[in-house]
DNA sequence: CATGATAATTAACATATGTTAATGTAGTTT
DNA sequence: AAACTACATTAACATATGTTAATTATCATG
């Protein structure tokens, strides 16, 4: 249905949302749509104030460095959380953009927002706080991964880790998230 | 005086801390002694139901791979945390070493001691909320600089954003942190 | 002071990945 | 169908980093 009942019911998951939470979250969250290409976020804007929650579609967190190439930080479907957290927890200008790399439909949410259903609803926080620690331990598998790993076995963890990726993300997408560039890539899968 | 005392004031620096939550802080965290050597967490061992706080020294914790090299994935030093927060925060067996590499003062806590403060004390679970935030901005930005950066590059931004560790750390954990060799680290350094 | 252990540097060579450029493929528009 | 555009693959060559091994530096200890 890709409509705020697909919120509550990923909130469901974790958490009881009573009547009142209901009401709150519906005041604050907007349904937005996007289309293939569009930026959520540019990277040096001049704040962060917004975080994503993906309901249909598909969107990415990148870097654009010095030399024009772009790294992708973070992908994000159904059911995902996107935003440039670097900006948006740190209070910073945007570090990194957010595009949509498939016509999507999120709900925004933004962070003063939040926070005001933390204070009323604490089990909202400690759902929150769980999360995080979940994103934590991806992050800090991702670092393992790159200190001990190749780029072909990288490659390999990323289909195993995220199947769903490889036919929704293009090739240099996928390259730029491994930290290789799309020709390594190809030469990658040729000898597979 | 690396006692119990300078934990409180680096808690009381982020939150305030009432005398009931002192008490039961008191009664729950453990002052501990390691030397130089000391493993602390062993990877593959059951389970990591340890965090600890520096009070005073320098530890790291890293993985070691199939070709029994040392990858170090975070260092720490006064008034930081460490442990294994992958196998910690998703409640698998360690995944993760942390040693001991200049005597340290520590203290330790349990993860069912902590959640007991979390649940009786709820400022606790911000305060923790916003220090994984945190981190959590630091691992983005790790990430993004493995992406982007050469390995020079990288060495030169930790030179900068860890300044104290260049003296505390030795050459081949500080490679192995950048995620290269210390041969590489010794060239990097030889035409810097 | 001499010795031995540990760590850091250097050099020659090997290899994975990057770079550039050409070619191939698929989908879209006219 | 032709032409165009975007993306993927391939190949030749370049370069950063790894590997191995020898040398040097540092520091504790007999």
């Amino acid at each position: 249905m890709n409509n705020m009942e697909d919120f509550f019911n990923y909130l469901s998951n974790g958490l009881s949302v009573s009547d009142e939470a209901r009401d709150l979250i519906s005041s604050i969250a907007k349904i937005k749509r996007f289309q293939k290409g569009d930026l959520l976020i540019e990277q040096g804007q001049e704040n962060v104030l917004q975080t994503y929650f993906v309901l249909n579609g598909v969107l990415r967190s990148f870097v654009i460095d010095k030399n024009d190439k772009e790294h992708t930080v973070q992908f994000a479907i159904k059911n995902w959380w996107i935003s440039d957290y670097i900006g948006y927890y740190s209070n910073s200008e945007a570090m990194l953009n957010v595009d949509c790399i498939k016509d999507c439909i999120v709900i925004k949410l933004n962070r003063a927002s939040i926070q005001e259903v933390f204070t009323r609803f604490p089990e909202f926080e400690t759902f929150h706080r769980k999360n995080l620690e979940r994103t934590f331990v991806r992050l800090n598998k991702r670092i393992v991964n790159h200190l001990q790993l190749s780029a072909r076995d990288r490659y390999l963890n990323f289909i195993t880790e995220y199947p769903e990726m490889e036919s929704v993300a293009m090739n240099y997408h996928i390259a730029s998230y491994l930290g290789i560039t799309q020709q390594s890539l190809s030469r990658i899968r040729s000898n597979t």
